[in-house]
DNA sequence: AACCGAACTGGAACGTGTTCCTATTATGCA
DNA sequence: TGCATAATAGGAACACGTTCCAGTTCGGTT
């Protein structure tokens, strides 16, 4: 597995570079979603995105590079239009609830997608930790959202106990959904272990 | 990925394919402990457990499947180890913190081990569901023990509520090996994370 | 416009997990 | 003991992630 990074979208210099790693990031979102983890193979993501191979590898590593760099856009865009209103809800863990809720769903939806982002996420190594860290500002940015229910929650110094609360929903929201892409638990497990977790951290 | 399960050593008749099967484990041991998950490569462990590729491949029908049952085996070891006396503390969450830090400590001193063995069981799909119970099973088992401080705790019903709070902290537990293993936390981080978890569980 | 270095293309090649095939050996049964 | 069947050995072959290379194109500089 390399040991750089994924090239982002800020340090690309012209458009067409810009426009290529997007035409990459679609079409391993597109093979994904239509084969899971094993079917988004390098070659036909190159294809597909009309690069080749050598150029993929330029920007990005390894095909879990890949992988953890569409869930960070992807949690980048669920957070966006997640702070776009107020979150629904009279108590943290209600609101809680809806985000963890809503998010679930919608990963739900696309099953393969899913599979293939969380399992690139499981198994990536050292070399993939700021693809990671992305995704990891982006799931403590909405839960934390989601406990002060208020818009400018970022800017404000969250607390020791909400960083802990946020860590541990994070480890179980990630547990279960581990489970259910390899289908050893059923969509309604993850909204219920969730439930639990939220109702004993949040009491 | 083959969707069969492995040769458990009850179903296996001779004694001599018992051995064989145990030679095979052992290997595995061995080659993950030398140089982790990617040097545990299935080619080695035929050589070094003297059976032919092929042979490997009918008792465990991956290398995933291989080493989940390798870590199924330690944690069925480590529960009988644990059992033997009884857990110390004085309150569920001193116990737990016990059997949580005494494992946690026995997986980072053999850390390439851990890594191949935490990175198999975070990538195996809905095939390997077997091996994965058996895990499961010896997990739940020792945070029941802790839970209930008694040796017959496996013969009593578990409440809801410790059953809840069992999952969340073996997902805990689990999500911060991993980030361990992939060298995203410390070794510290992973008891630091435990210890939030069980505080604000069994509180 | 000519030039230079970086980026890209197309494709070969390599490593390791996995599969497959044939010859040989072990096992259980009549 | 002799036979039928299953298990194993040995090794070729395949798939896909990854690397590498020679030639071509692109973008900026003078």
């Amino acid at each position: 597995m390399s040991s750089t990074n994924s090239l982002t979208s800020e340090e690309l210099g012209s458009p067409a570079q810009r426009e290529r790693r997007q035409r990459i990031l679609d079409a391993a979102v597109a093979l994904s979603a239509k084969g899971g983890f094993e079917q988004m193979q390098m070659r036909a993501v190159a294809e597909r995105a009309d690069v080749a191979l050598g150029t993929l590898y330029r920007y990005f590593p390894s095909k879990i590079h890949l992988l953890v760099s569409v869930l960070g856009q992807q949690f980048e865009e669920a957070y966006l239009s997640l702070v776009r209103k107020p979150i629904p809800g009279d108590t943290a863990a209600d609101r809680v609830m809806f985000v963890l809720g809503r998010t679930t769903r919608s990963l739900q939806r696309e099953p393969n997608l899913t599979e293939a982002l969380t399992r690139a996420f499981m198994f990536a190594d050292a070399s993939v930790a700021g693809e990671i860290h992305v995704v990891e500002v982006h799931v403590t940015r909405m839960l934390m959202a989601a406990m002060r229910n208020s818009r400018d929650a970022t800017t404000l110094q969250p607390t020791e106990e909400e960083l802990a609360i946020t860590k541990v929903v994070g480890d179980v929201w990630l547990a279960s959904l581990v489970q259910w892409v390899t289908g050893r638990a059923s969509a309604h497990d993850v909204g219920a272990s969730l439930d639990t977790a939220v109702r004993l951290l949040l009491r």
